[in-house]
DNA sequence: TTTTTGATTGAATGATCAATCAAGTGCGGT
DNA sequence: ACCGCACTTGATTGATCATTCAATCAAAAA
């Protein structure tokens, strides 16, 4: 299988779904931008919904090398981690004037009736990045109350960074992505206070 | 003006954009839900960017008709209604079988380069739902840390509300929306727990 | 009564959409 | 040399889209 034009076509699907969202981009968009004829789109995929599937099982193949040690370059403290990786985020969001914020947040609010699998794989891509976030909370457990929910905060986490994108993104304002990420910050050292007093 | 059938349109095209999303709704979608002819339409409105901005504009001079007071209706804690407002979404997402989201929140991220008057409608509408919140935790100032900062705690309050729903909608499972709410409780809790150290 | 005005009707338009398909190309195997 | 097959080309299809418009209606104004 010629893999070069299916990869060709994935990755421009890819990023035109992020900019524009998925009903907005139009196959045509994906061949003119990828220099692939309809033809060839059409043979290695059944249809439009058929890219979509494969650029959600990308994301999802690809968290670890295409965000994960991005946004963790030179980061090896667990709780920093987490915010790194939401400075990621944040980081995109400026350098793109608001453009892209985050791909399976975007495209899992504009599909409100999607097919079970593409419903699964946005579901699963939410799971691997809250995965990563509760392993990072699970590496400093020891500064977190016994009783914490790891994998309730990290989804949590999630829910921070899908809000603060739409906020900041709606008004254009950077503000909304740093408050809310502050008060997330609070929240935690608050966590890791509540432990310190248990401690003694 | 007939006030009336320029209603229905709006109506239904609140419901149709709330459910399916606003490219998903075609003009002829709006047409035969309402019992309009397309002249109709296209006598009261330029065209369908329009129908989304008096869409836009309903919900903003309703918030408080068609939200606050329904979701606050024998609820007096100023807190609490906090969570009141929160409950009503949960409500809303299981009585529909996770169709019904946030109208706004879902908009905001489908549109992704909106016209400018379109933006600025939807951060209005973020902005009045902040500003019910914000007003609730100056109701309870009391009960806070001195040095809140409210208004990016009520913004915070927006942002677990839409990745909460975001979330639940996707895996189809309430948990997520509970366990977000949950540990937004648990924040507001250890906030309550600093002021009454403060106080002694 | 006649005119005016706002509202309605619904067929028609052209653009754009996703998807199709028959004809071709190039290459590895025999 | 020949075949088989994966891939490419690009014109074409039919559906659907938002929008237009001339004709019509109803009721108030003149």
């Amino acid at each position: 299988m010629n893999t070069a034009t299916r990869d060709k076509i994935i990755r421009t699907a890819m990023d035109l779904f992020w900019v524009k969202g998925y009903q907005s981009t139009s196959v045509s968009d994906i061949l003119s931008r990828s220099q692939v004829h309809s033809g060839s789109l059409y043979h290695f995929f059944p249809g439009k919904q058929d890219v979509l599937i494969a650029v959600l099982e990308t994301y999802r193949d690809e968290i670890e090398v295409g965000l994960l040690n991005y946004a963790w370059e030179g980061v090896d403290d667990p709780v920093d981690k987490i915010f790194a990786l939401l400075n990621g985020y944040r980081t995109h969001l400026l350098s793109t004037e608001y453009q892209y914020g985050c791909p399976i947040g975007s495209l899992a609010l504009e599909l409100h009736e999607p097919d079970p699998r593409i419903r699964e794989l946005l579901a699963m891509n939410f799971n691997n990045w809250v995965d990563a976030v509760e392993l990072c909370l699970e590496e400093a457990t020891d500064r977190f109350p016994e009783s914490l929910d790891r994998r309730a905060l990290a989804e949590f986490v999630l829910t921070i960074m899908e809000g603060a994108i739409m906020q900041a993104r709606t008004a254009h304002d950077i503000g909304l992505f740093d408050r809310n990420v502050e008060v997330l910050r609070g929240h935690i050292k608050l966590l890791m206070t509540q432990r310190e007093l248990e401690d003694s």
